[in-house]
DNA sequence: ACACAGGGTCAGC
DNA sequence: GCTGACCCTGTG
């Protein structure tokens, strides 16, 4: 892999486990647009990026290296082994080597642990894209400008505070339904200090996902994606209805009524890798959904 | 038209 | 431990 900038660019050659397209596609983020040209534009951590990708080759519509060496390189976990994870994994079982060989350039990204814990509690009981709706126009109507890409203004997330104080009115407005309390609620939490997320990073993971929990909206597959999206951890499975379906088809080979029952045989089978392994069935099944039957 | 499902969680038994 | 309700939108 080499780094270099280029033409106002930075650039990223001889890239190798990454597909712009299956890690903005996979379903951890929500706040990237695909563009007519094939590139992406997005905001992440309060600031705005253009990205495209042409093979082995990775352009960064960025001025200074600093900026990718300071946040981007984190954010797309650059420095993680993905062919080791991905050799590791598919040894473990035919399913999600075939997985891996479909989503093969996925990276789990570093987000922001506020940003995700508010997306994923809209992510309750709904589509991806009301998901991608409610977060866009929370962040238009409530996050700061952080700049303007071929004549469209990009807004960064809203602050803790600016979604703790946002009027219910808002919050209708922007789809959330019965989410609302939550987004109120658990933004307090945040906000007042009673509890800052941040800091869950340096617990263990099964206290932190308990901590987690006590945020109002947060049940135990939400308070797993948080740790996997946002906190760093990877020992994580989040269950949600279309991984459940595949691992008891594809796994247990049965119904199973108790997620925890799912999460535990994954735990077990995948171990230290198994948020990895979540993100490949994931997006797997995601993209074979309509295709089934 | 209208039932049903969509990255679950919570309150009430 | 189970069960139903939850708000709203897209789909057949």
């Amino acid at each position: 892999m080499k780094i270099f900038e280029e033409k106002n660019m930075v650039v990223i050659d001889e890239v190798t486990d990454f597909v712009l397209d299956h890690i903005f596609d996979c379903g951890q983020c929500f706040r990237w647009e695909k563009e007519t040209d094939g590139s992406y534009t997005g905001v992440a951590g309060g600031q705005l990026l253009n990205i495209r990708q042409e093979g082995p080759t990775v352009f960064l519509d960025l001025t200074d290296r600093k900026t990718y060496e300071h946040y981007w390189k984190h954010y797309f976990d650059m420095d993680r082994d993905y062919a080791h994870i991905k050799e590791v994994l598919s040894a473990k079982d035919e399913m999600v080597a075939e997985a891996i060989r479909f989503g093969h350039g996925l990276r789990v990204l570093n987000q922001d642990a506020f940003e995700i814990l508010i997306t994923f509690i809209v992510s309750a009981r709904n589509s991806i894209p009301m998901i991608r709706h409610t977060i866009a126009f929370l962040s238009e109507q409530l996050g700061h400008p952080v700049g303007e890409y071929r004549g469209k203004i990009y807004y960064a997330f809203p602050t803790p505070k600016s979604l703790a104080q946002a009027d219910y009115k808002l919050l209708q407005e922007a789809k959330s339904a019965f989410r609302a309390s939550y987004i109120k609620d658990s933004s307090s939490i945040q906000a007042s200090g009673e509890t800052d997320i941040y800091k869950l990073k340096n617990l263990p993971t099964e206290m932190a996902k308990r901590e987690l929990m006590l945020f109002p909206g947060v049940g135990p597959k939400v308070a797993d994606c948080v740790l996997l999206f946002g906190l760093c951890k990877q020992d994580v499975f989040p269950v949600d209805r279309w991984i459940k379906r595949v691992m008891e088809k594809s796994y247990m080979k049965q119904e199973v009524s108790d997620l925890r029952k799912i999460r535990n045989y994954a735990l077990h089978h995948f171990g230290s890798l198994s948020g990895f392994a979540q993100q490949y069935l994931f997006y797997y099944v995601m993209e074979h959904r309509a295709k089934e039957e």
